[in-house]
DNA sequence: ATAGGTGCAAATACTTTGCATTGTA
DNA sequence: TACAATGCAAAGTATTTGCACCTAT
């Protein structure tokens, strides 16, 4: 894997921000710096570095989302506002791991909690 | 919401198995006792099935997965032989409803867990 | 009788891919 | 210089929608 200025910049938004931006999402973010970028680039890069571990990609309402904080985390969709929140919590997914029987070798776990968020901002 | 001769197929075709179907293949099977059946019918179906709580649908490599086991339980695909598996534990789910603030009033919890089976069968 | 539902076809939305060209190692 | 990566355009896949007709209630 070779380093390309789009990859760098793809990376180095995810890192900024703290949203879940759709690929899309990112484009256009990137597109401001780098108005040569595709948006064909723009999925291919995001595989990449999913693939990698360098981000996280969630399927939410059909349609991908890229985080690119990878620490343990679940997430909280709120079906209002649409609006993505990260719930760090360790435990949650240690608890899941121990309750795997030894016939289940996980490699990611996802917890998509859907509902409503009294959050404002 | 009417009681068609299409919808009680379709809900009672997902009731009877035990697996995880995607649209095409409930309208395949649905298809060969109702050959007038379309695609187009049985999304909608599915839609309002799940909506009203009669079944899950599960987002899974972008695409959804219909589920006519309603009772708390989570979900491990095999990233091998693309299986889905059930795994009954009310323990984890109420272990995520207790975790969350009370900002977040879920509705639906999904927890899916990728990685290798060891199943044989 | 009148909504809601169906079948059909077309449209939509998102993501991937083929190919010629470019650029990193 | 070789092979991964890019830009562009086209294709692919899954799902939804408009509309005229049909059918439960």
């Amino acid at each position: 894997m070779r380093n390309t200025p789009q990859r760098a910049k793809i990376l180095e938004y995810l890192k900024s921000v703290r949203t879940h931006p759709t690929a899309e999402q990112v484009y256009k973010a990137v597109k401001k710096n780098m108005p040569s970028i595709t948006l064909a680039t723009v999925y291919r890069n995001l595989n990449l570095l999913a693939e990698k571990g360098d981000i996280l990609r969630l399927e939410i309402n059909h349609e991908y989302h890229y985080d690119g904080f990878s620490h343990d985390h679940i997430h909280f969709v709120c079906e209002n506002t649409k609006k993505i929140y990260d719930i760090d919590d360790k435990e949650v997914l240690k608890f899941i791991m121990k309750r795997l029987g030894k016939n289940f070798i996980p490699s990611n776990v996802d917890v998509i909690i859907r509902g409503e968020c009294n959050v404002h901002n």
